[in-house]
DNA sequence: CCTTTAAATAATAATCGTTATTAAATAGTA
DNA sequence: TACTATTTAATAACGATTATTATTTAAAGG
């Protein structure tokens, strides 16, 4: 089965994901699920989370130089601000349809298509920071 | 102006870069150049890649845990292989320009769209590493 | 040219994110 | 309940990247 969750801190590292609309690192993930599980260590988050990520139950992204975690399900794209760093979800799983169709390489065999757009967040455009 | 060059290091690292068809790590670019700059160090290499990134001369790839810098010009995407990691060029600036279309939203400002490919190259298709 | 000033360099150390190691604990199964 | 494989906590180690600093170099104006 895919998305065995076998142990207690698995579990509670999944649900938590799947909690929020963020895109914690593991370091963000450490921190919330020891608040439940005070003796975890965050080499255990690290290993959960990159099992559920092979797993296909969460996305790892590879973002400003560390990883964040995504427990939405279903395609979906990125935006990440090039000032602040802040990362939000497109949802439009046609965007990536139709870039998984036009791939046909007798080279690669796509299985994935990951899109992630780099521009400015409202945020930062306002207040004209940098 | 965009692309200035100002010192031999930089010039060398950039005319590197625009030579290869791969998308060589800091440490690879440190490599090549050093055998005509002995005295250059490491740091050096990392400075002047994230000095062209960010002035848009190169691409700056974030995959397999490390950057890779890739002196490609024009929109193009990337396949990564899950298997051994090889990066290759798809080059279809359609693909690029119609994900970039398709975005409108009033919380973000998308300048420019980066997609990843995940699958299987041919070398491991055909012998089935894993 | 020569001087000045800002920027880049080499050398090195330090930092940060992530993974490896290992003995003890736990889950899953017979 | 007993057995076996997996996971854990604790810790150390690793690898990629960046910071520091004294020295050198580039670039622009006089």
């Amino acid at each position: 089965m895919v998305c065995e969750r076998n142990t207690i801190q698995k579990e509670k590292i999944f649900k938590y994901l799947s909690s929020v609309e963020t895109h914690p690192t593991a370091e963000t993930v450490f921190n919330e699920v020891r608040k439940e599980i005070p003796s975890i260590t965050l080499a255990t988050v690290y290993r959960n989370l990159n099992k559920l990520a092979e797993q296909g139950c969460v996305h790892r992204l590879e973002l400003n130089g560390e990883y964040h975690f995504d427990g939405r399900q279903g395609m979906h794209q990125h935006g990440v601000c090039r000032k602040c760093g802040k990362i939000i979800d497109f949802i439009d799983s046609e965007i990536s349809k139709n870039a998984l169709k036009k791939i046909n390489s007798a080279d690669f065999e796509a299985e994935d298509v990951t899109i992630i757009y780099s521009g400015v967040c409202k945020e930062c455009k306002y207040t004209g920071r940098n």
